[in-house]
RNA sequence: GCCCCCAUCGUCUAGAGGCCUAGGACACCUGGUUUUCAUCCAGGCAACAGGGAUUCGAAUUCCCUUGGGGGUACCA
């Protein structure tokens, strides 16, 4: 049978990087196996479930390079399916009408805790009557559906990345909900539970590996009892480590940046991203940090998956999207680059400029860690006049800087060439008989304002270019006194 | 509380009984390259949670302790 996985997002938020990094090890195994990687949104929870987190969790996965091969569905487009298959659970007498109400339950548990036992439901509503069901109905109360757990039971499986797993059926809370109250009379049920749907789904979509975050554990053994109950095959599980924030607790919406958009507001790449996710719990047999998705799935393995779970590194990522920025060709980092020039309002042809723009892009790349890092290194080169820092300013103060500056800043002309550069440098140097350092780090101030910089003949050349390097030295040495 | 999972440098990890004097990467520190910054290169610091057991031999197997995490809904 070939291999089916999917990615089961919830449109309560944008796309979170732990959802993405799910996905990225189901993409990665669905590759490797030559399967389908399949897309469900899972949209129950008709209260806290919005489109456009939908719009949101599609654009996301997709810039990301996490194409899917069948979908999106959608739970909501299905509830027949989950109104059948609770139904025939009923009528085989797996389920039954439970009519607690949220206060009895709520005193239930209190009761519990107060004794010092472990909360759960106690399965009190199993075996009501005829009479006692009429009495409930009679008195207005509507039921939700529950699905009987035995408590002594034991459900086993060979989990994929932690060997097997025991769960004992008293430990799973009691019978469980997987349906809620109908909210209208002419129904005997309502709303399909999360539990409940998604392993419908699964059956009907013939998933054969499920790949989640270990935060589904104990969801795990109650759905393997309704794989059962409902005669279908049980799937491979994979329960992956989670990602954890600074304090070593699952990251969360509070942790503040943990959505995609996020990090691609912020400067990172997409193969940067998925390659740091994918290290967050997996290593490359050949030990490889750096790679892309589609070499990762040649060698993707989930028994090379990690059990424990792993703090997210700022550090390591902004590595990682560095090495990707400075090793990629020119105009593929351009492109990348246009964007966020372009948000910040500099002005530029990407045709007339085009040469301009990516020599402009080789002289910064270096520099770069996040493609923001260009947005502030480029502001000097798109806008025009200088503002000079503190240190620049000490430093040109010393004698022979201003003399140097209105001697290069004379010497300006437009069609500046590397050697013409050279020449002029050399040409001050030896007019005034000072260090070539004096020279170049005034340059630099006159040019930039600033002491420290990227290589500074190519920096002058660019400003020429752009019939900016005049004025600016002129500006800086008019500021110097004496 | 109860149940489950996990445990190697600060962080991500390699390690499936002798190859481990525990390897790599990030971060950090030092040096080199550079007019400077960045890049790049070279080097350095730094870990098997603790205790038992098995074994000739344990980071690797087993048990206990401790610590951390997850779960415990008419959320997903």
């Amino acid at each position: 049978m070939s291999v089916r996985v999917r990615i089961a997002p919830s449109p309560t938020g944008n796309l979170h990087i732990g959802t993405a990094r799910t996905a990225v090890f189901n993409w990665l195994f669905a590759r490797n196996q030559e399967g389908k990687f399949i897309l469900r949104v899972e949209d129950t929870d008709l209260e806290r479930s919005k489109s456009e987190y939908t719009e949101n969790i599609k654009s996301g996965l997709t810039w990301l390079g996490l194409t899917w091969d069948e979908g999106p569905f959608f739970q909501t487009q299905r509830l027949d399916l989950y109104r059948d298959a609770i139904q025939k659970l009923i009528d085989q007498g797996f389920a039954y009408p439970c009519y607690c109400t949220p206060p009895e339950l709520e005193q239930m548990r209190e009761k519990q805790k107060a004794t010092n036992q472990a909360p759960r439901y106690d399965n009190r509503h199993r075996n009501l009557t005829a009479e006692e069901i009429a009495q409930f109905e009679a008195d207005g109360r509507k039921p939700v559906i529950r699905f009987k757990i035995d408590d002594e039971q034991k459900i086993v499986w060979n989990d994929l990345v932690r060997g097997k797993v025991v769960w004992q059926g008293s430990d799973l809370g009691g019978d469980m909900v997987i349906a809620r109250t109908p909210e209208q009379d002419s129904e005997t049920f309502g709303q399909p539970l999360y539990n409940l749907a998604v392993v419908v789904d699964d059956i009907d979509m013939d998933i054969t590996h499920v790949i989640r975050g270990e935060d589904h554990i104990a969801n795990t053994a109650k759905q393997i009892l309704l794989y059962e109950a409902l005669g279908a095959n049980v799937p491979e599980f994979a329960h992956t480590p989670l990602i954890l924030n600074t304090e070593g607790k699952k990251l969360s919406k509070r942790d503040g940046v943990t959505s995609i958009d996020d990090f691609r507001k912020m400067g990172f790449i997409a193969p940067a991203l998925t390659n740091y996710m994918t290290l967050l719990g997996w290593t490359p047999p050949d030990a490889q940090e750096i790679f892309t998705l589609d070499s990762a799935a040649t060698q993707f393995y989930l028994e090379r998956v990690n059990k424990a779970g792993a703090k997210f590194d700022w550090d390591k990522l902004d590595w990682l999207n560095s090495q990707y920025l400075h090793s990629m060709p020119s105009d593929d980092l351009l492109s990348l680059l246009i964007p966020y020039w372009q948000e910040a309002g500099y002005q530029f042809d990407t045709g007339a400029d085009k040469q301009w723009l990516l020599d402009l892009t080789t002289l910064l790349a270096p520099s770069l860690t996040r493609l923001t890092d260009g947005v502030k290194d480029g502001a000097l080169f798109f806008v025009d006049g200088v503002t000079i820092a503190s240190d620049a300013q000490e430093f040109v103060a010393q004698d022979g800087a201003k003399a140097v500056l209105e001697s290069v800043g004379s010497q300006c002309e437009s069609g500046l060439t590397l050697d013409g550069a050279k020449a002029i440098i050399k040409a001050v140097t030896k007019e005034f008989k000072v260090k070539k350092g004096l020279v170049m780090r005034s340059l630099r101030v006159g040019l930039t304002g600033a002491l420290h910089g990227p290589d500074l003949i190519q920096t002058w050349l660019l400003l020429n270019q752009k019939g900016m390097d005049k004025t600016r030295i002129e500006t800086v040495s008019n500021s110097i006194s004496n």
